[in-house]
DNA sequence: CCAATATGCAACTTAAGAGTTGCATATGAA
DNA sequence: TTCATATGCAACTCTTAAGTTGCATATTGG
C-alpha cells in the first residue's frame, strides 16, 4: 500500500441511502411496487393474488417498504388500501445521479492528469 | 376484497434488479463505491483506511459488489485495485426512472377517469 | 344477527448477511 | 535471501430477514 493512505471515510458521505436502496433490493417488493404503481392503490388481499408466499408475508413488506417511505396505506372499511409514494424513489434516484455525476467529474481530472503528463 | 383481483404478478417483471438495488442497500458498500468514484482505483487495504472493520469485511463487501457489477478489480502486482463500474449504476437509475413513469402515466390516466366521470 | 371476508398479532423456523479470527501465500524491497 | 506488506481462504459467531402457522379481531352483506 502506498503511504498516501486515502480512506474509505473520507468521502462525502453520500445521505443514509442505504436503507431505502435495501428496501428495493428484495424482488417481491420490487413486484409489489410495480402492481402498485402500474395498477393504483390496492388491498393486501388483491396484492397477495398470484403470489406464492402467504398474506402475512406481503404485509411484511408492505411495512418495509412504507418504513422507506415507498408506499402508504389508507384504512377504508375493513380494507386497508396500499398506494404508492413516488417521493422516495425520486430520492433514490438523484443520490443514483449525484454519484454518477461525482464519477464523471473524477473522470475529467484524471483524464486531464493524464494529458498535461504526457505533454 | 372486489371481485375484480388485481394481482400483483401481473405486473411487467421489472427485471431483475433486486440484487443490483440489494447491492446498494449497504452504508459500507455505499461508502466504499462513494470512495472509489471520488478517488479513482484503490487498494483493499486503502479502502479498509479509516473504517472501523476487518479488512476481510471490506473484501466481501467488494465480493457483492463486483458480483452485482458496480466495482471491478485489476491485479498489480502484489496489490489489487478496485475501480467503479459506471454501467449497473446506470442501469440502476433507468430502472427507477422507468418506475416513476409507470407511476406517471397510471396518474394520467386516473385523472382521465375521475374527469370524464364527474362530467 | 350470522357467516364470510379482510386484516392484525405473535411465536416460531430457517437461511442469509455481516463481521471476526487464524493461518497461508505471494510479492516487493533492502 | 529475508522481512514486511498485501491479499486469499476457511471456519465460526451473531444478528437480521423472510416466510410460515395459528389464532384473534373487525367489518360487511344478506
Amino acid at each position: 500500500m502506498s503511504p498516501r493512505r486515502r480512506a474509505a471515510s473520507r468521502a462525502k458521505a453520500l445521505p443514509n441511502h442505504a436503507p431505502l436502496f435495501a428496501a428495493l433490493g428484495d424482488e417481491t417488493r420490487l413486484r409489489l411496487i410495480a402492481a402498485l404503481c402500474v395498477g393504483g392503490a390496492m388491498s393486501i388481499t388483491q396484492l397477495t393474488f398470484g403470489t406464492d408466499i402467504s398474506r402475512q408475508a406481503i404485509t411484511k413488506h408492505l411495512g418495509v417498504l412504507a418504513a422507506a417511505g415507498l408506499v402508504r396505506d389508507v384504512k377504508i372499511g375493513r380494507e386497508r388500501l396500499w398506494e404508492f409514494e413516488p417521493t422516495q424513489l425520486d430520492e433514490a434516484r438523484r443520490s443514483l445521479e449525484l454519484i454518477g455525476q461525482q464519477w464523471d467529474h473524477a473522470l475529467a481530472r484524471l483524464k486531464l492528469a493524464v494529458e498535461s503528463d504526457s505533454l
